[in-house]
DNA sequence: GTTCACGAAAGTGTATACAGTTTTTTCGGG
DNA sequence: CCCGAAAAAACTGTATACACTTTCGTGAAC
């Protein structure tokens, strides 16, 4: 979802979309690691098309900021900052602090099945130790509530921001914390189905800074190649 | 600032930035009209450089969701729909309420101070029937808020929805309610200087309210000669 | 007079060529 | 053996060429 939400814009080529989906994937499931670099000549042998298509689809992760551009030098798998990060957990609870208050405002049954459902899945993912599948529907349980209510602005800021830390929450967050994210959210959508929404808000405000606080910022920065990670 | 907000990333050539921010001018500006075409080798001669970087600055347009990009049939001015743009607004509203808060948590006597001076550019522009200009400064006083709170990835945010939706209110904000919003700007710092977080937070609520209120939504759809837009 | 078909013109999408820059390798001197 | 300069290789940035699609205009059929 996180990547269907991306590239919604149609726009773009087939084929550039294709680009875009599989390197975003790669870098934030950890298959492409921070620092890495992207060779256009090598991604273009790997996907069969001219280096043309390529700077396409790294011009749009350069946007997306999942790779940094750097003049002359070629593109580098992101590697945000701490304080990056910090800030972007920052808007993210701004915004999902009311969006919970929104949601709460014309919350159905309907919407609390859908979201039940999803945690489902969630449970799913982290029992089978499935540990890209799980970060995706962790985070996507955040787009997912932007959805149910209609807006798809709303829906697609946040897949942003939310793939722009996965290639953070991914390499520092264990099994255990996924259980507890999951917790938090089966935790959320019982206080929604209760109508109860001071708490609601109160559980999204923890349940973001859990999150943000579990994670350790110890970087490393290690090199990859890009050939294996895309097989 | 919503400009330079925008490209901030670096990475791409100076040439592309420059005509990412002079068709964002133009087009934020209402010199070139939604639904106008933008014919890639038309804007390559006048910016006297190959289509290759007219496109690059395309696709970037596109992202922000300045211009449409119709597949095999090229570029065209924005014409949000009234529902995205009412979209735009409820998470503008869902941001900006706790922006306040957050900056109330943090604020200073040197903020107050560059958020005054910043309301009393606003007056000149209004004064002065600068219409570009002060669209402009009235949107920047919200990314202003967040600029000064240290946190460039809401402050980017921010800038674009913003200038996202400037294509709209241009369009349909009259002298007086310029005043009028500047006018509320001044009402929600003061509120900011007496320390009072709960009168902050509804009036920048109300304001947004107000600024989305006065949108009448009968669209037009003109078309318009690029050359002439640019001269 | 209107409509449909066909052909020319215009425009977009992709590949390739080439210039300029950065990185790597090689090789001579200390 | 290590350092540094020069040459070679690799890579990026931009322009150009060409195939394919859309658009527009012309003319024949009805």
């Amino acid at each position: 979802m996180i990547l269907s939400n991306t590239m919604e814009n149609a726009a773009t080529s087939t084929h550039t979309n294709a680009i875009v989906e599989t390197l975003t994937r790669a870098i934030v499931e950890h298959r492409l690691l921070p620092g890495a670099k992207l060779v256009e000549q090598k991604l273009a042998d790997h996907f069969g098309v001219s280096r043309t298509l390529v700077r396409q689809a790294l011009f749009q992760l350069a946007q997306n900021k999942l790779i940094r551009l750097e003049p002359a030098r070629g593109a580098f798998v992101a590697a945000p900052s701490v304080d990056e990060a910090q800030q972007v957990f920052v808007v993210r609870r701004m915004l999902e602090t009311e969006m919970t208050r929104a949601f709460m405002r014309e919350v159905t049954t309907d919407k609390i099945a859908a979201l039940r459902q999803h945690i489902a899945q969630e449970r799913q993912a982290v029992a089978s130790e499935d540990v890209p599948g799980r970060t995706e529907l962790l985070g996507d349980f955040h787009v997912c509530m932007a959805q149910l209510m209609g807006n798809t602005v709303l829906a697609q800021i946040l897949g942003e921001l939310i793939s722009r830390c996965a290639l953070i929450t991914l390499m520092y967050q264990s099994r255990h914390e996924a259980q507890h994210s999951s917790d938090e959210h089966e935790g959320l959508v019982d206080a929604m189905a209760q109508g109860d929404t001071d708490l609601a808000v109160r559980l999204m405000q923890e349940h973001l800074e859990h999150v943000q606080a579990s994670l350790t910022f110890d970087r490393k920065i290690p090199s990859h190649d890009v050939a294996v990670a895309l097989s």
